[in-house]
DNA sequence: TTTACACACTCATACGTTTGAGTTGATGAT
DNA sequence: ATCATCAACTCAAACGTATGAGTGTGTAAA
């Protein structure tokens, strides 16, 4: 097209277009301007394809009517774009099977890397593997999967889990319910083993019926611990796993009739937008969303350049915050 | 690859595999079960360009920490997913310059259709003329833009304003204000103009005072608001233009010591998930977002089958809901 | 004047897939 | 026995771009 009216290889045009070495000054002008005039656009898919390089991330996130996923969302963004990607975002909305079309989409769109906060119990982890083995770098964000040697960044939840406890049981609270998925998620399973151990170290007895199995939902959570309470088991503090489980531990304490945080302290992990909702105080761990994905555009991108293949998790820092 | 195993022709493989007719049933089987047994993934790259076709749909969308436009994605993917698209998402974060960057690439990557909610001002209109003529169709979801005459999926504005503005006149209100932006936004103008129809068939006067230009954001609105009612100018209710700014202008009123709802009745139009942090009752202007999001795809969907080459727009039910 | 060499360009191939046209061998009808 | 038909395959071109090898021209060095 450009090539026929400029009267010119295609190669030239190409050359004159990417600013090669081998071609004139002036070709290169009447190239670009020609190329302006007529609204050129280059062809991603072409271009792609005979280069072996999309220059495009993939980016899966469980769901985003969670802020804290937003929050990781606006950190990848901006890295992204610092780097020169561009990412492409596929929801899962937890469920296996969407996880799993969406990996085969961008393995199939063969982008240059992918960012995975992988849905509760890791049911993809063959065709992880498998993708790796294909040669596109896969990182995890937030959760991980333990069984696969692959390189996450998140924070250290036993530490966070412990740190959060302890600063419970120094509110005074001696009847912390541990609320929240208890296997099959990486997050949940270490912030468990940091509350048990921050009890342990506090000689307060872990009791089994204050560790509650809870799904990451509001529902369920109310339903919980509504049962949980009129079977007369009344905790004074609960560790929730996530802003959508606190939400519905809150309302079925307030619906009892019990005072937060005097008589119940709630606390829970990375998502305070909705836990906000309850209007009463509540403590939080802020996750530092917005650095988990800057940090993992800056993970993938550098194995991305072939210039890491360790797979040991990166630590973001974490805080505590009272609201 | 596959071919050179089987000893086929590429052409024979590619056939195979795609269910064509000039094909033997044993050979598909044999190139079927060869190809899952080698993990063969055919390049997304490699087939769009050869097809000149991509099943992708490029959706622009300006911010997804608001619940409205979360739900208008759900229904997006829904309808996307049922229709055999895959729904490329990109956020514009309301800026002109990555909606123009996000539009580019739409563009060179030859999505097969986009669907966009146009920021503030419409500045891209030219190049989204330009991607029209390119032969990409285009439909406006939410938002439109009036000097285009282009497709689009949205409310009526000016008569779900005309609504809400009717009700809280019912409820006995007289000084009501308009909050939000007066120009360049065809969703504000609309409901500006159903705002002054209401009160006009109302024989209540409008006053300059009273129509408060104020952008989508909570800052913004809090300080307007704060400075109004500073000047001594207390309005008896409030249409806003999104959540935003009902928050923004909730915070500050119930700063200034006013009570909500029975002294200031506060409406807004579409994102009630973050008004209700405020913990008062509210009225608010059910758009039906995911319905907007699942007409959004067919219209766009229709049009790249080439069954619709018109372009007026499609008006989605809305709904007066109190919380 | 020849040789060398850099410059600016073209050629050919590659990327991985699709698709209509062409080929082959077997089957059936006359 | 001859020819048309058909199924099942291969061939070749196309999609739009990138890139190393090859070509021709002009300039400077010997």
């Amino acid at each position: 097209m450009l090539a026929e009216v400029l009267e010119l290889d295609i190669s030239s045009v190409s050359k004159a277009l990417n600013n090669k070495l081998d071609i004139g000054e002036d070709t290169r002008d009447r190239v670009n301007k020609m190329a302006a005039e007529l609204g050129y656009r280059p062809n991603l898919l072409a271009k792609s394809l005979s280069q072996q390089k999309t220059n495009m991330l993939g980016i899966l996130v469980p769901d985003i009517s969670l802020s804290f996923y937003v929050k990781v969302l606006r950190g990848i963004f901006e890295e992204a774009e610092r780097l020169a990607y561009m990412p492409i975002l596929l929801i899962c909305d937890e469920k296996p099977e969407l996880e799993k079309k969406n990996l085969e989409f961008f393995a199939s769109l063969r982008v240059d890397g992918i960012l995975i906060n992988p849905t509760q119990g890791n049911n993809n982890s063959e065709l992880i593997k498998n993708i790796l083995g294909q040669g596109i770098p896969i990182v995890c964000y937030d959760r991980t999967i333990q069984s696969l040697n692959i390189s996450a960044v998140t924070n250290d939840n036993v530490m966070a889990s412990y740190d959060l406890t302890t600063k419970l049981i120094k509110l005074s609270r001696r009847n912390i319910l541990y609320l929240g998925p208890t296997a099959n998620l990486s997050v949940a399973e270490d912030r468990l083993l940091g509350y048990q151990k921050a009890l342990s170290d506090n000689n307060i007895l872990i009791k089994k019926d204050l560790i509650l199995d809870c799904q990451l939902n509001e529902i369920d959570s109310f339903a919980k611990v509504k049962k949980l309470i009129s079977n007369g088991h009344i905790p004074d503090g609960i560790i929730c796993m996530g802003g959508l489980v606190a939400l519905g531990a809150g309302k079925a304490i307030l619906e009892a009739g019990l005072k937060i945080p005097e008589q119940v302290l709630l606390a829970e992990f990375g998502d305070n937008d909705i836990v906000s909702k309850l209007g009463v105080p509540f403590i939080s761990v802020d996750q530092s969303p917005f650095d988990i994905g800057t940090k993992a555009v800056e993970v993938l991108v550098s194995k991305i350049n072939g210039n890491s293949d360790e797979s040991k998790p990166t630590y973001i820092p974490y805080y505590l915050r009272e609201y």
